[in-house]
DNA sequence: TGAACATATGAATAACTGTTCATATGTTAA
DNA sequence: TTAACATATGAACAGTTATTCATATGTTCA
């Protein structure tokens, strides 16, 4: 399926094509990923589309909030490319748009549940 | 009330334990523990440390900032149980207190790199 | 003791962020 | 066209945050 890519196992910096002068600006691009993910919002938007897609006012009506509140975040998201917007007359439907995005929500949840359950 | 909890097993709501009415607490912690990746300062620390433990002022040479900020930054990395000190006479060390902080950076290290590489 | 060193911390400040309100844009149907 | 609806967006405001500066705490050694 995969192994296309150069990324081997090893270190975290194999990655970074270095081994003691991480690349900067990939490390500014990663700590703005987890920025977008740093919000509960976005986090609640991200967790109800991984269920699939859905438009705005289901959005705010799930989330509680106003319409423009979630709109304002969608397009955060969309501009950061973790959703991808989708028209259909006057209703947009909003879906995830990368493959990554389960992945790092799924690393994130069993970090904070493993902790949740009074480990360590 | 309806009940289209028809998720397939593994969907990531299963982490939840719910199927459509994610548990918010979780959420909030989980985009509490995003929201301290997305910091570049707290990333290039905890980057640094997937090398093993450093000093703060190794730790501030090596970022090319001032003692203090490191130092705050750590303090958050601590209290949030990222890093972990180890103290040795003067000097603190510091090193990487959980087993999943490397999964978490990677995970958002594969997403950034995959980007960057203008797959989509 | 006291001096030198390593780290931690409180306060102040500038910059950033999420929400609300009002309004604009875009779409459909009458 | 006009009205109704769904979404997007600009401005303002309140709350948050990262850094700097000054200083405090803690450790070692003379």
């Amino acid at each position: 399926m995969d192994s296309k890519n150069t990324v081997k196992k090893g270190h975290i910096c194999d990655a970074l094509n270095t081994s003691d002068e991480p690349n900067i600006e990939v490390l500014y691009d990663l700590s703005e990923l987890f920025k977008v993910f740093g919000d509960s919002t976005r986090i609640r938007i991200l967790i109800a589309l991984t269920a699939g897609e859905m438009c705005v006012l289901h959005l705010a009506e799930h989330l509680e909030m106003g319409q423009s509140a979630v709109s304002h975040q969608l397009r955060i998201l969309r501009t950061s490319g973790l959703v991808r917007p989708r028209r259909e007359g006057k209703t947009v439907y909003y879906s995830l748009d990368d493959e990554h995005v389960k992945e790092i929500l799924e690393s994130g949840l069993e970090h904070v549940i493993h902790r949740a359950q009074g480990v360590k």
